[in-house]
DNA sequence: CGGTTACTTGATGCATATCAAAGAGGGTGG
DNA sequence: CCACCCTCTTTGATATGCATCAAGTAACCG
């Protein structure tokens, strides 16, 4: 135990504190991504029923919150924060496959153990579920399941063009495709498009786009030199020509 | 109309042959990859049903069964022959995102339109099945549903691999995961692992792994010249040095 | 058996990786 | 509140793996 990341969220101890459980529907009544998440259909009956078996969990920024082929009994509902989902290869290059926000689920997986391994990357907000009761409320609410169908789709079709940025785009459109896609990702959770909220490292977007951190570096300067982004505080970045930045991006 | 591909499976025009629908669960019986589609759960009755809704095609090889950004109104079960997904970029650049063999399922999205284009790469056959039908069993076959669900976490788990393939993963390391996806899908679909049947050209190979058709064509040579493969007749490859490969491919 | 397409091999170039070091934030303790 | 330290980012110089361009060879199909 301690202060090693090998602590996740599961063991409930060391920093990562249980909020409530059991309860009515009153603790996800101020949810802001209510419509975004897995409870997005359930009416209030239904969503007290799901409130019985889920727990708010608030976790630091750099803990581990599951890692890749540990037994997945817990899945999850990113409620506030940002959360990197990465796999590592025995020599430690490390492949980032994407990056959850608010709303976003966590943990899905057909098989007993967890397919990647998940890390808060800022201070995080989650509802962690017990896999087999969830499960086990599917009969009940149908409506559960297909929310879960939808957005392991959406999920699906993120992944495919995901398959595209990293096989057949160059350094300048992958990292516009990214800005592009954060951009697209906050508008989906009511933020503003524009400046796009950066919050992780070089390392980070080189580790998901495929490159180096320097090479992420160079090609924001080169952005950034030809007037089409600037970089603020905060890792904060404008959009200064959308549309450059857009046929950049797709390849045009 | 006429030769051009743009005729689709779904104009039931034009070569792609409808074979039957309708009937009892008969047309089901010889089918060798039931236990890996959406049917494997149902029993005879349900499958019957199942089979209400469903149309069985061939279609030749070259022919495109799906576009990109149609409307999305049917899904597949692929029962036989070798199917490429991709997408295309503006200019022409093309990045396969999967191969599906006998047992995959196809045009799953949660969106109106495909996410991606479809073509058969060998004679193939496929089931088809209105979507909106097919939903509609959803109630009455919820093991159908849970069915989908299964098969998509597969599909994305794959997905998730392949982004490690693309983004972190040399040239040798590429192709060397790639026979072995090969070889593990026909262990799945009880095919002897060894050799690996290759279906596709040097071509398909490169715009999966993120190559050239010239790199990947290298890297089969120093992979034969190393010992470690044979190339034979038909595009089989036979693995003569499996763990090499595989320590290869995981980056060791 | 000839034509066509796919594959292989070779020579060269370039985009991005690697190695190296300086500069900018951001948080902490005095 | 400021100074210091640590980490992240940026920039520069060089190296290299794969792409590109080019041509020969093998396989396949009618």
């Amino acid at each position: 135990m301690g202060l090693s990341g090998k602590v996740t969220v599961m063991d409930s101890g060391a920093g990562a504190e249980t909020v409530l459980g059991g309860g009515i529907a009153a603790f996800c009544e101020g949810c802001e991504v209510r419509d975004l998440t897995l409870c997005a259909p359930l009416d209030d009956g239904e969503l007290a029923k799901l409130c019985s078996i889920l727990h708010s969990t608030h976790v630091d920024a750099g803990r581990i919150i599951l890692e890749e082929e540990e037994p997945a009994d817990y899945v999850f509902n990113v409620t506030g924060g940002c959360i990197r989902l990465f796999k590592l290869l025995p020599d430690g290059r490390r492949a980032i496959t994407g990056f959850l926000f608010p709303g976003d689920f966590l943990g899905l997986t057909s098989r007993e153990t967890y397919a990647y391994s998940a890390e808060a990357l800022t201070p995080a907000m989650l509802c962690r579920f017990p896999r087999r009761k969830l499960e086990g409320l599917f009969e009940e609410m149908p409506k559960l399941e297909r929310r879960l169908l939808g957005m392991a789709s959406n999920e699906l079709a993120a992944a495919q063009d995901q398959m595209v940025v990293l096989g057949r785009k160059a350094a300048g459109e992958k990292v516009a495709s990214f800005l592009l896609l954060l951009s697209n990702r906050q508008v989906a959770r009511h933020v503003d498009a524009n400046p796009v909220i950066v919050p992780m490292s070089r390392a980070d977007i080189a580790d998901y786009l495929g490159l180096t951190t320097e090479t992420v570096s160079r090609t924001f300067t080169q952005l950034k030199t030809k007037g089409w982004i600037s970089l603020q505080a905060q890792g904060r970045v404008l959009i200064r020509d959308e549309e450059a930045l857009r046929d950049l991006a797709e390849g045009v």
